[in-house]
RNA sequence: UGUCCGAUGGUGUAACUGGCAACACAACUGAUUCUGGAUCAGUAGAGUCUAGGUUCGACCCCUAGUCGGACAACCA
C-alpha cells in the first residue's frame, strides 16, 4: 500500500525523500507564512493543504507564522480572521504560532553580523535614487557612493537608524553583493528600512523593518524549517535567501517553489479582492461570492470539500488554471453524501386539486436523504393547493420535456400521481396564474398503484404550510476569465456578472423552521443550499452553494 | 536583449527514473432511479512544443530553437 502510493509523489515530495534519504535533513517541518494584509483564499488554501499536509505525510510539524514586517499593511484583524481560516479547514500548529516580528530582535543582531563582515552597509540615496541605479534586468546597476563606508560608520548608523534619529526613506541598510548581477535581487538589496509606523504587535518599539528577503530565510532557519514551500515569483529570490542562510552562518532550510492556483472566472490576488471589498463590488470579505475561505464557508462550502479538491489539482511548477467545474464538482461529490433533501419553490405557480377534499391535509412522508439510510425521514403536509416550479409546466410540451403539462400525468414527489386538466390565465398579462388538477388518489407513495410510469417527478409544497425564506442564488461573480488581464484603473468592472446575486422569496416546506445558520441541504431538483448567517427567527435566509450538476453551462448554451 | 523557471488530450496531474502515455474533471452514449441529481456501464479525445542527436527502445538523457511565465517596491 505504501509502495502503491510512492508512484504517485509530487515533485515536492520527490525532493524530501530524496533530501531524506541523503541525510540533507532528518525530519520534514514546514511552514504556512501568510502576512496578515488580508483574508485567505482557496489559492491559500493550496498552500496550507500543501504544507500541514506534507507535515502529516511524513510525520514531521508545521508552523503558522505571520510575516509581518510591514506594519503599514498589516491588522490585527486579518490575525485573526486568518488563524480562523486554518483552523476551519482542519489543520492545527498546535503550539507553534510565530510571528516575523518575534525575531526583529534577532534579525537586527544578523544586520550587524553581516555589516561587521563589511557585507551590509548603510545606504543614504533615496528610493528613487536607488532604483535608478539599480539597472535593468538587462543591464548592469551602478554601485551606491555610500557602498564603501567603513564597519564603524556603518555600526553607527545603523544603530542610529534604530533609535529613530533620521526621518522615513533617509536612510536603508543594503546588503553588499553584486551591482552588475543578472539576478536583480542580488544588487544590493535593501535589508531594513526607516518606517516609523505602529506595528500591531510591537507597537512603537522599532522604527526599522526587515525587509522580506531579510526576514523570511532567517524567520524559516530560527524556526528550524526543512522545506520552505513557497509560491513560483519566489524563485528568483532563492539565491538571495540562500545567501543570507550562509553569509550569517545559520542553518539552511531548502526553498521550494511551486505555481500559485489560478481558477477559472476567478481574481486570485489580494489587492484586487481588497479593492473589491473596499469599492464595494461585493459585501464584504466573506461575501458568498468571493473566493476567500469565509466566502466559501458562509456559501456553504465544506473544509473536507476545499480539502479534497488540494488534493484533486496536485501541485507542480507548470502555470495552470484550474477548471471551477472541479470545485464544484468537490463540493458537490461531498454535498451530496452529507446533505439532507427539503422541497422548495423558487418561483411559484399554483397548482389546484380539484378533486381533493377542501380540507384535507395529509403527512407525506420523505426520506431525507436517499445517499443515507441513517437520515431517517420526515412528514411533509399536503393539500389541495399547492406550489410547484413555474418552469416545470409547459402548455405544450416540446418532445423532451418530462414535466406537467396540459392533458399530461405527473408525479409529485412522495405524493401522488397528478393530472392537468386546464390552466387559468391572467386576463391582463396572459401569464399562467392556476393550474387545475385531479390526483389519482390510489397512486400514493407507497401504495401498489404508485408503480405506475409517468414521465416526471415534481417537488412541490403546500401553499397554506409553506415557509417564505429569502434565498440568494449567487453565481459566480465574473462572467469572463482572467480578468487579471484588464487594463489598470479597471481591473475587472468590465467582467462583473451583473446577475452575479439574485434573490428570490421562495416557498419552502415548513420542515425548514428548524434549520439552524450554517445547516447545509439540498433544495430537491434546485441545488445544494445552506442557511445563511443573516437568519434570524420569522426569517429565513438561504444562500445557494452550487446548482446540480451542469445546470449553470446548460442554461449558457441556450 | 540578460538571468531563472516551465512546456504531456478541452482542464489539471501521473507515467515504476529509458520499456508501447494513465487517473480525475469536463464531454458524449446506454442502464437504472419517485431529483433531467446520484449510481452503474461504456465511448471519444493527446502520441508528450519544434528540429536534430544518443539508444534495441526517449515524455524522460544531450544540443539548438520556439512559445509562455517570473524578476527592475524602502511590498510580501
Amino acid at each position: 500500500m505504501e509502495e502503491e502510493k510512492a508512484k504517485s509523489l509530487n515533485f515536492i515530495e520527490e525532493i524530501i525523500n530524496e533530501d531524506l534519504k541523503n541525510g540533507v535533513y532528518h525530519k520534514v517541518h514546514t511552514r504556512f507564512p501568510p502576512e496578515p494584509n488580508g483574508y485567505l483564499h482557496i489559492g491559500h488554501a493550496k498552500s496550507i493543504c500543501l504544507n500541514f499536509g506534507l507535515g502529516k505525510k511524513y510525520n514531521g510539524q508545521t508552523n503558522l507564522r505571520f510575516d509581518d514586517t510591514n506594519p503599514v499593511k498589516e491588522e490585527t484583524e486579518y490575525v485573526d480572521s486568518i488563524m480562523e481560516d486554518v483552523r476551519w479547514l482542519g489543520f492545527d500548529w498546535e503550539d507553534r504560532l510565530y510571528y516575523a516580528s518575534d525575531y526583529f530582535g534577532q534579525l537586527y543582531d544578523y544586520a550587524v553580523i553581516l555589516i561587521k563582515k563589511g557585507t551590509a552597509y548603510v545606504c543614504d540615496m533615496s528610493a528613487e535614487e536607488i532604483s535608478e541605479t539599480r539597472g535593468t534586468p538587462t543591464r548592469p546597476g551602478k554601485e551606491s557612493p555610500f557602498r564603501n563606508r567603513t564597519v564603524e560608520a556603518n555600526l553607527n548608523l545603523f544603530a542610529r537608524m534604530k533609535t529613530g534619529e533620521f526621518p522615513d526613506g533617509s536612510k536603508v541598510l543594503r546588503a553588499r553583493i553584486d551591482m552588475a548581477s543578472p539576478n536583480m535581487h542580488m544588487r544590493d538589496p535593501v535589508l531594513y528600512r526607516i518606517l516609523h509606523a505602529n506595528h500591531h504587535r510591537t507597537g512603537d518599539e522599532w522604527c526599522i523593518y526587515p525587509m522580506y528577503d531579510f526576514a523570511h530565510g532567517q524567520s524559516d532557519s530560527i524556526e528550524g524549517i526543512t522545506h520552505s514551500i513557497c509560491t513560483l515569483e519566489f524563485e528568483v529570490h532563492r539565491p538571495l535567501y540562500d545567501w543570507f542562510i550562509r553569509e550569517i552562518g545559520l542553518y539552511a532550510p531548502r526553498q521550494i517553489e511551486f505555481a500559485r492556483l489560478n481558477l477559472s472566472y476567478t481574481i486570485m490576488s489580494k489587492r484586487k479582492l481588497l479593492q473589491m471589498v473596499r469599492e464595494n463590488f461585493v459585501n464584504g470579505w466573506d461575501d458568498p461570492r468571493m473566493p476567500t475561505i469565509c466566502g466559501l464557508r458562509r456559501r456553504g462550502y465544506t473544509p473536507e470539500s476545499i480539502r479534497n479538491f488540494a488534493e484533486t489539482i496536485g501541485v507542480a511548477k507548470r502555470d495552470n488554471v484550474i477548471d471551477m467545474s472541479l470545485l464544484e464538482f468537490c463540493i458537490r461529490e461531498d454535498l451530496n453524501k452529507r446533505s439532507n433533501r427539503i422541497m422548495a419553490v423558487l418561483n411559484p405557480v399554483k397548482v389546484i386539486l380539484d378533486n381533493y377534499p377542501e380540507d384535507q391535509v395529509e403527512e407525506m412522508e420523505c426520506i431525507n436523504n436517499p445517499e443515507d439510510e441513517t437520515k431517517g425521514k420526515r412528514k411533509v403536509p399536503f393539500s389541495r393547493e399547492l406550489y410547484i416550479e413555474r418552469e416545470d409546466f409547459m402548455e405544450i410540451p416540446s418532445k423532451k420535456f418530462f414535466r406537467l403539462s396540459e392533458g399530461g400525468e405527473v408525479r409529485l414527489k412522495a405524493g401522488y400521481i397528478i393530472k392537468c386538466n386546464r390552466v387559468i390565465k391572467d386576463p391582463g398579462t396572459g401569464e399562467i396564474s392556476e393550474i387545475h388538477c385531479t390526483y389519482d388518489p390510489l397512486t400514493k407513495t407507497g401504495m401498489p398503484e404508485s408503480n405506475r410510469k409517468v414521465k416526471g417527478t415534481l417537488h412541490w409544497v403546500s401553499a397554506k404550510h409553506a415557509v417564505t425564506a429569502e434565498v440568494r442564488l449567487y453565481d459566480r461573480l465574473f462572467i469572463k476569465e482572467n480578468p487579471d488581464d484588464t487594463e489598470e484603473g479597471k481591473e475587472f468592472t468590465a467582467y462583473l456578472n451583473p446577475d452575479s446575486l439574485k434573490t428570490v422569496t421562495a416557498f419552502i416546506e415548513p420542515s425548514a423552521k428548524e434549520l439552524a445558520p450554517g445547516e447545509k441541504l439540498q433544495f430537491e431538483r434546485l441545488g445544494y443550499f445552506c442557511v445563511d448567517k443573516d437568519t434570524i427567527p420569522g426569517k429565513m435566509v438561504f444562500n445557494r452553494t452550487v446548482t446540480l450538476k451542469d445546470s449553470w453551462t446548460k442554461s449558457e448554451k441556450k
